[in-house]
DNA sequence: GATTCGTGGTA
DNA sequence: TTACCAAGAAT
């Protein structure tokens, strides 16, 4: 650790922090309690998701899972359905595995430790439920905690290389106010996300500015710094709308551990040479990640069904798990 | 330890 | 339009 002569004034910092936030705190949902489940719930959701990409899908969550034992009892299509749109879907998955777990041991690790165990809880969410709900001081580090600390220290580390984010998360650690775990933390993501923002930091509005060393090299945007860069894949698909006495055909991808098993989508034209393309609904690109869709969708038809694949409702397919491809495919073809 | 997993917002 | 990236985790 830094303890030299230039070592960060830690006290100050907490204290203009704290200060900050007290003025700048959003009242957020789930901020409304520090019960472990919702407050699981809404960490889980906001994973490489924005708050305000969240909030509608935890609000139904909740509603439709009040408890932790609903949502270990809940059919997965049901769970899927909920989360359909999101994306990450082996959050909703992992989510269901540790409401089991939850459940068969009786009540929620109270522990860092025993929160690390649940299915789809790493690091971070451990220790954000640690703090915010049982009050335990361990200090999280997420994209925004990353950001704020390596333009406070002017830290040129690759955050992708684990060799930074254990030397950050050491550094979270000793930042931490560990008579107030839960707030520090918030406070720390909140100024991230509100005021060390990525692009155009409100270097004037921040309260850590005055022992930001960035910020003092005028270079606050060039931190974090990230080496390694995605290579971009084109993809071209054409999809099918085949529509039946308001019934479309669809398939349904394996229950298997695979990329979003469990969901409905509709069937291609290289999967159904059989079909007989009646005319272009339209098209349009999606990304996943760095794979560039280009789709087209056409109108079809068909003979019989092919093995595999059954009708669902039109009016139906809001209920059920569908990747966001196949819902912009029939929103094209004016289907729902 | 590098990859993969979804989607939508923003400059 | 493109590139970046958002309260990460699992493999």
């Amino acid at each position: 650790m830094n303890t030299g002569p230039n070592a960060p004034q830690w006290n100050r910092l907490r204290k203009a922090l704290a200060r900050w936030y007290g003025g700048a705190k959003r009242d957020l949902p789930w901020r409304r309690t520090s019960e472990p489940y919702p407050v699981w719930v809404s960490e889980i959701m906001l994973q490489q998701t924005r708050v305000a990409a969240a909030l509608p899908y935890y609000e139904r969550f909740l509603q439709l899972f009040p408890t932790v034992e609903s949502l270990a009892e809940a059919p997965e299509q049901e769970l899927l359905a909920v989360w359909s749109g999101l994306g990450y879907y082996s959050r909703a998955r992992n989510l269901q595995k540790a409401a089991r777990q939850i459940v068969a041991a009786g009540g929620f690790p109270r522990t860092f430790e025993g929160l690390r165990e649940l299915a789809g809880i790493g690091d971070y969410t451990a220790a954000a439920v640690a703090s915010i709900s049982f009050g335990l001081p361990h200090a999280v580090l997420d994209g925004n905690v990353m950001r704020v600390l390596t333009r406070l220290l002017a830290d040129a580390g690759d955050i992708q290389s684990p060799k930074t984010r254990s030397r950050l998360a050491a550094v979270a650690q000793e930042f931490l106010d560990k008579r107030a775990p839960a707030e520090h933390n918030q406070a720390v993501m909140e100024l991230g996300a509100l005021v060390c923002a990525p692009r155009e930091p409100q270097c004037l509005l921040c309260p850590l500015a005055a022992h930001c060393v960035a910020r003092l090299e005028g270079r606050a945007g060039q931190f974090p710094v990230k080496l390694r860069k995605q290579t971009k894949v084109e993809i071209a698909l054409a999809l099918l709308v085949i529509e039946r006495e308001g019934r479309v055909l669809v398939w349904q991808r394996g229950d298997g551990e695979g990329r979003m098993a469990g969901f409905w989508e509709l069937p291609s034209l290289e999967q159904l040479p059989a079909a007989r393309v009646r005319e272009e609904a339209g098209g349009f690109r999606h990304t996943i990640t760095h794979h560039l869709h280009t789709v087209q969708v056409f109108r079809a038809v068909v003979k019989r069904v092919p093995a595999g694949y059954h009708w669902r409702d039109r009016r139906q397919m809001g209920e059920i798990p569908l990747s966001t491809m196949a819902r912009k495919a029939l929103r094209v073809a004016d289907v729902d």
